[in-house]
DNA sequence: CTGGATGCAAAGGTTTTGCACGCTA
DNA sequence: TAGCGTGCAAAACCTTTGCATCCAG
């Protein structure tokens, strides 16, 4: 799960460069549209089969966490998310926090290898009340 | 999101009570199959509607943190989940832990109001190696 | 060269929705 | 009785996959 890509490939390359670039945490396709603006003929297909081999090589983060559509970090280093309740989007936590006790907590049927912090919250598009700059957002309530 | 749903239907109370008798976090069709016991007729979308209306109602919890198949927790007392990253199935941590402390963090661009402690790990069923008891699993590398 | 990677499009799995009818309050 | 809720099926949505071709090493 640490072993190097076998193939850098321009798509691969290009797709790991944006990534990195943004703080925003896009979803698959939100990163499609980006390195489509650098490689016109690259497929949805594609980004999402390297996005599987670039986590799977902790070369980046596929965070589980984000509700129904999944999104992708370029920053690997260890730091909390919050999440938009309302439209998904993830952001980062400054604060560094210490990792939750693995040690102490017991879980029956389950093996508990390590564990995280996640907040969640409104972002400010969604606070601002914009439903329509929110993708595909419909107001809870 | 803390109103009372208007009607109590047939099918809106045996979803409620098979829910709150599991504590296996169950997705919407493995419910779904078990409220089928009871009521032949039922479709997969009126759990999915119910589910919806309950969990906006805070009768139950609908755990986003879970990957692509949304779970539900028919316990909505404040306590920690563990999730297993082979098969995504859903466990209760027994430990009480302190919910993390919100005023102390920061993310630029959001507002936080809560925020949870997650844990990670095996199940015994993945980790006792048999594939196929883990419904939709495909072993990661 | 060779086998991993790509583009395309179709299939797959999960969730939502339109509609006519049914049933709770 | 009014109008929310239901069953059914189709649609929508996100992600994965088969296949012929391409290209990085």
């Amino acid at each position: 799960m640490e072993n190097k890509p076998q193939r850098m490939t321009k798509q691969r390359k290009i797709i790991l460069e944006e990534l990195r670039k943004l703080t925003s945490h896009p979803t698959a396709d939100e990163l499609y549209e980006i390195v489509r603006e650098r490689l016109p003929r690259i497929s949805l297909g594609t980004v999402y089969r390297n996005l599987d081999v670039l986590s799977e090589n902790g070369e980046v983060l596929k965070l589980e966490s984000a509700g129904s559509q999944k999104r992708f970090d370029g920053d690997v280093s260890s730091h909390c998310h919050v999440r938009c309740v309302n439209c998904g989007r993830v952001g980062d936590v400054m604060d560094e926090l210490p990792e939750p006790e693995v040690h102490s907590v017991s879980a029956p049927g389950f093996t508990i290898t390590h564990g995280a912090t996640e907040f969640y919250g409104v972002c400010d598009t969604c606070r601002d009340g914009d439903e329509l700059a929110a993708p595909g957002a419909h107001r809870t309530q």
